[in-house]
DNA sequence: TTGCTTACCTGACGGC
DNA sequence: TGCCGTCAGGTAAGCA
């Protein structure tokens, strides 16, 4: 499931593969998706320096109109983007791979392919800056590896008793680019349950700390491959024997040894340890 | 405005 | 061996 570390891994493969390179053409699944936008638009525009905002990925496409524009990707659970010799059939919709869902050719004779088994994966160009059809991305929130990730404002948020702790982790607008794994592997790491539903000022702060700790080391390990999750040259990410909590239930918690509980806190698979997580 | 639920989507896996 | 049900989860939409 690529969350910050995939992406930013996923970011760094593939931008000296496909900055400054010209789209010649466009090819998509057939297939009926409101994941996938006007890709078309994309032909013609030269794709500028890749960024990674919480898991989505930017670029500026530059060129006569409909350009300039903007390239956005979201891997969704299952996306992989490969950069692949454009006479390779495999990286070609409609190909023998049926989990091809877009390809776009480049001046180089490559093509950049995005193969989405699950198909929540997104590819979009939209004008520069337009969020309109992007919810999620306009009201994102803070980097958590930049300095914008403020200890103070973040234990004031949730110093408000609202939603699970949890569920404001995943929610990208208290901190933009945690999913289910690292929520998990924070929290545990924070000593705090993920159900708690108001968390105080030193908790918070512990867990601001214990969430750059974690994608920090997940992305020096290039993320975490737990099934799909691939890098850009196909390898796997390298921080799953790292991790404590997340695929951990009914083993024994690494700090205390007590067995780590599975439940389902803001509708997604939670594991926490009983005794160093409590309520 | 906030929190919760449901839909989308398909491969993997367990049970029969 | 084949069928069926369940689970996995990021985002968006709808509802209370």
């Amino acid at each position: 499931m690529p969350e910050l570390p995939e992406v930013e891994s996923v970011r760094r493969q593939l931008a000296p593969l496909v900055e400054g390179r010209t789209v010649r053409a466009v090819a998509r699944d057939p297939y009926p998706s409101r994941r996938l936008g006007d890709v078309a638009r994309a032909v013609g525009g030269r794709i500028g320096p890749i960024v990674r905002r919480g898991k989505f990925l930017l670029a500026p496409l530059d060129g006569a109109p409909p350009h300039p524009s903007e390239l956005v990707l979201h891997l969704g659970m299952t996306g992989i983007l490969r950069v692949l010799p454009a006479d390779d059939p495999s990286g070609r919709p409609g190909g023998p791979d049926p989990h091809v869902r877009v390809r776009l050719e480049l001046d180089d004779g490559t093509a950049l392919v995005l193969r989405d088994a699950r198909r929540f994966g997104r590819v979009d160009v939209v004008a520069p800056g337009d969020r309109s059809g992007l919810p999620t991305l306009a009201a994102l929130g803070p980097e958590p590896l930049e300095d914008a990730f403020d200890p103070e404002a973040f234990a004031a948020a949730l110093a408000r008793r609202g939603a699970p702790v949890k569920a404001r982790l995943l929610d990208q607008r208290l901190v933009a680019g945690v999913g289910n794994i690292y929520a998990d592997e924070a929290l545990w790491r924070a000593r705090i349950h993920p159900a708690a539903r108001r968390v105080g000022r030193e908790r918070a702060l512990r867990l601001h700390a214990a969430v750059r700790e974690v994608l920090a080391a997940a992305v020096a390990r290039e993320g975490t491959t737990f099934r799909d999750y691939r890098l850009v040259n196909g390898a796997s990410g390298r921080y799953l024997t790292e991790l404590d909590a997340y695929g951990r239930a009914g083993l024994p918690c690494r700090r205390c040894g007590a067995t780590l509980r599975g439940s389902t806190v803001a509708q997604r698979g939670t594991v926490h340890c009983p005794a160093c997580q409590r309520a």
